[in-house]
RNA sequence: GCCGAGGUGGUGAAAUGGUAUACACGCUGGACUUAAAAUCCAGUGGGAGUGAUCCCGUGCGGGUUCGAGUCCCGCCCUCGGCACCA
């Protein structure tokens, strides 16, 4: 019988579904491994090849914990809601709902079809009313909790989707799904208060076994910098102070605690070098601070008017261009450096943001790029304060940014930059003129979203109550399902808003008419907790039982696409924390450890339909085999980099699943009640032996490291071995090589060792079967090849015994024909280096 | 510009500072076959030589070392991320 793979692979499929094999019960008595992939979102294209990778990974890894003994949480569901969903129904004309069962069934068969140990029994479908009921009432406890707060914003919106969209979800000024342009508007929208949390979504980062990279990218995305606020003096042209009664309310809301210090208006600016504070020689604003007006001096009004209405309009489309040529213009108005009580010149530019700090910066054009350009640009002073060490740069030509030690700074010269930051802060919070603070690029997140395919928001609007949530015993609020029309409106509103049965309802606290919130909640929100679900998945009284999520929870190992570097990671985590400190869970960090894969690409670029190259896993499997496509991913190359799908490479992986069939039948024909006759044969058999333990070593080692292709490599190896050897196939050689391989090609693994105990039954599993422990004495050999070296260049090597001399090794090399070459005489020797159980080198 | 990863045969790629190119693909030759596929065997970095052997070789230029793909310094290129964040 040959290895006809499509045989086994539904074979074994049907008897592990029939005897779920792959069921995962909770036992506090055994320690739990609990891996997990990133859920997908049910596109209708179905799976190519290219998402089965991270797949692979992870089903290995886990089988192998099964079968190190663990209990293995390994569960899988749907991304159901959000955008694409929602999009695809739109096209082919049906509702979100049948499209979306229509292709979770499609990818569950795929899945299934590759033989991934799923627990379908621990399914879960973020689309489904089971599961948005508990979104809604994680919200419900943000907002109870004063994590969810409506505000009005000048918020991103993508005119194509026609929904906002959260600051993650702009890349380069577009829209992360469909690369249109956004814009600006302003909306009232629903946020959740990331930036509450952001030194703890910095500082646990620390304690994470994640790719460098990841942790970077979050770091550099919340963005803390440590600085100094601090105020300045402001005068109305060259000498009038502003009274603070002249400021309308909001702008002075907007200056923050500036009434506390005195009755006049100043300008509070961020830095992070306050130690170059004295190398002031102007101030700038954000062209839209508030300030502004009052501080215009008539002279300039006409310049500054036409200059802010221009960046309003540039602000929201050339945002994004490659040219950032800065643009400024003077209010004629002046402000006063609190250090030395210079007068400085107060600028508006458009390379000073208002969202970030204060929306208004003092330049220091000696030692900062930035000013430095705007300054040379506008010819406005330069002056230097920070020496730097090497005597040859100068400020004439750039701007020296690196700490030094300060000049032209009074009682402050002489020090170094590090010391006066603190020293010129603890002056000015002596004289009440600014604090040390810290600041982040983090900004609140925007959830609001005015699409059909989401979980509604549970908020009502009463006329006499105002903002009212939910009862959380009237959970879910469900989406209405019979509905002809659930594409997006232009004017900014959800589809549900024209839904009058939905919109009307009765307020909870006083019973009055009131209008429900029609914006559903972004698709994130309910990937951002849906690990812990897993745990608990079916429970209608509790979010999740506490017991359950303390067995199983964190995740152990995290895999998926480093695409969520940012976004999923970063929400997952913020939320692992919300339900921390609700009590929910008891643990701080969502993901022990995380592995990204790398993407496969075929024919040069990224595997997708619309670009038609993709290899389809239906013809695949036909033609190989599922086996043989999960052996290939592994085998490709490094896991964590892309690689190039290759056709003819597909072969070898096939050859050597062969190969391994072979040997079994090989084995199965062979006499097995043999003793061991020759000489020859009772080495080779002490070999093997010894190879045996090596491979379980490497093998193990390497699935730990996620070293799969090495992995790979050596089971071909040690395969081959096997195969050539022209002695019988040892009991134990056979039995390892299938367990060791049974974790990356399930199937046949499982069918061959079904093979050789024709006596158990098939509930009996290879994968319940121990991992092979090797034996490390066995690993330790007699003889080594010693490399003898010339000049550190090979020229011999000879096999020796392991405890051999310094003294012995001399005498091999003089007497060795090819060593006796190279050397002439022994007093050419300038020294021999011994590098123990490895190699000799010769100098000469 | 800044941060991160990388650059090794015809290709995918191996290599705790110690035999560079394991494993696999492809290619060449051979066996089997009427033939092909499949399978099996041998060879396969470049150069010189009949040959044993020798020389040169891990993006480029230096350095440390008995010995460097690996460590250090200075560049070049590719790919990812960030980018007026004061």
């Amino acid at each position: 019988m040959s290895y006809d793979h499509q045989k086994i692979e539904k074979k074994w499929q049907a008897i592990w579904e029939k005897n779920q094999s792959h069921k995962t019960n909770d036992d506090p008595q055994k320690k739990k491994f609990y891996c997990l992939d990133m859920f997908p979102y049910p596109s209708g294209e179905g799976l190519h090849v290219g998402h089965l990778r991270g797949y692979s990974y992870s089903d290995a890894i886990a089988r192998k914990k099964k079968m190190e003994g663990y209990n293995i949480l390994h569960p899988m569901g749907w991304d159901a809601f959000g955008l694409p969903a929602e999009n695809f129904a739109l096209k082919y004309k049906v509702h979100p709902i049948e499209s979306t069962q229509k292709n979770i069934a499609n990818i569950k068969k795929q899945l299934q079809a590759t033989g991934f140990m799923y627990d379908w029994n621990r399914e879960i479908n973020s689309s489904s009313p089971e599961y948005y009921k508990w979104t809604q009432w994680l919200f419900l406890q943000l907002y109870k909790n004063g994590l969810a707060y409506r505000k009005e914003a000048p918020v991103n919106f993508c005119p194509s989707c026609k929904a906002s969209l959260a600051n993650e979800e702009v890349v380069d000024g577009k829209c992360e799904r469909c690369g249109t342009l956004t814009i600006k508007k302003n909306l009232k929208q629903w946020f959740f208060k990331i930036t509450k949390y952001a030194d703890k979504l910095i500082d646990d980062l620390e304690s994470l076994d994640w790719p460098e990279k990841v942790k970077t990218m979050q770091k550099n995305w919340i963005g803390r910098s440590n600085g100094t606020e601090f105020f300045l003096n402001v005068l109305y042209g060259e000498k009038d102070v502003i009274e603070l009664e002249k400021i309308d309310k909001f702008t002075q809301q907007w200056l923050g605690n500036i009434d506390t210090i005195e009755n006049c208006v100043k300008i509070k600016v961020y830095t992070t070098r306050v130690d170059t504070v004295f190398g002031m020689t102007y101030v700038v604003l954000a062209p839209e601070h508030p300030l502004i007006p009052y501080l215009t001096t008539e002279k300039y009004k006409i310049d500054v008017e036409k200059y802010v209405e221009e960046s309003r309009n540039i602000s929201e489309i050339e945002r994004t261009s490659q040219e950032k040529e800065k643009t400024g213009v003077f209010t004629g108005s002046y402000a006063i450096n609190p250090l030395n009580g210079s007068k400085v010149q107060i600028w508006i530019a458009n390379y000073v943001l208002l969202e970030y700090g204060t929306g208004a910066i003092m330049a220091v054009p000696a030692h900062d790029e930035r000013d430095f350009a705007f300054a040379k640009k506008y010819n406005l002073e330069i002056i230097e304060v920070i020496k730097s060490n090497d005597k040859k740069s100068s400020v004439e030509n750039d701007a020296f940014v690196d700490d030094g030690i300060l000049i032209n700074s009074g009682e402050f010269d002489q020090l170094h930059s590090s010391v006066a930051r603190e020293k010129i802060t603890q002056w000015l919070e002596n004289q009440a003129m600014g604090y040390g603070t810290k600041k982040y690029k983090l900004r609140d997140w925007l959830i609001s979203r005015q699409r059909y395919w989401g979980a509604p928001i549970p908020i009502v609007y009463c006329k006499q109550c105002g903002e009212v949530p939910l009862l959380e015993e009237n959970l879910p609020i469900e989406l209405p399902k019979n509905i002809q029309n659930f594409s997006p409106t232009l004017d900014g509103r959800s589809p549900l808003a024209n839904i009058n049965k939905f919109v009307e309802t009765k307020c909870p606290l006083c019973g009055g008419y009131a209008e429900r919130e029609t914006d559903t909640i972004s698709q994130w929100v309910c990937s951002s907790w849906y690990f812990a679900r897993y745990a608990d998945p079916k429970n209608s009284e509790k979010i999740f039982d506490l017991e359950k999520i303390n067995y199983w929870l964190p995740v152990n190992l995290y895999i998926g696409g480093v695409e969520h570097a940012i976004l999923h990671l970063l929400y997952a985590r913020f939320f692992t924390k919300i339900m921390r400190d609700l009590n929910l869970i008891e643990f701080n960090e969502p993901f022990t450890r995380l592995f990204n894969q790398g993407m496969i690409y075929y024919k040069g670029t990224k595997m997708s339909k619309s670009k038609g190259n993709v290899v389809n896993p239906d013809d695949f499997f036909a033609k190989y085999g599922a086996d043989t496509m999960r052996v290939y991913e592994l085998f490709m190359g490094p896991a964590e980099q892309d690689v190039e799908w290759n056709d003819q490479g597909v072969v070898g992986t096939y050859r050597f699943l062969q190969k391994v069939w072979k040997i079994i039948e090989k084995y199965q024909a062979q006499n097995n009640t043999q003793k061991i006759k020759t000489i020859e044969q009772a080495k080779y058999s002490k070999d093997m032996e010894q190879l045996t333990h090596k491979t379980i070593k490497k093998v193990t080692d390497d699935v730990e490291n996620f070293k799969f292709n090495t992995v790979i490599s050596c089971l071909m190896e040690y395969t081959n071995k096997i195969f050539n050897s022209q002695f019988p196939i040892s009991n134990d050689s056979v039995l390892i090589l299938l367990k060791l391989l049974a974790p990356i090609a399930p199937h046949i693994c499982e069918e061959l060792w079904h093979q050789l105990h024709p006596e158990i039954s098939e509930k009996e599993s290879i994968f319940n079967q121990s991992w092979p422990q090797y034996d490390i004495n066995l690993i330790v050999e007699e003889k080594f090849e010693l490399v003898i070296q010339v000049n550190g260049k090979m020229r011999d090597s000879i096999k020796v015994e392991k405890n051999i001399s310094e003294i012995e090794i001399k005498e091999l090399i003089f007497k060795n024909e090819k060593i006796k070459k190279w050397i002439l005489d022994e007093k050419q020797i300038k020294k021999i280096i011994f590098v123990p159980e490895r190699l000799v080198n010769i100098v000469i």
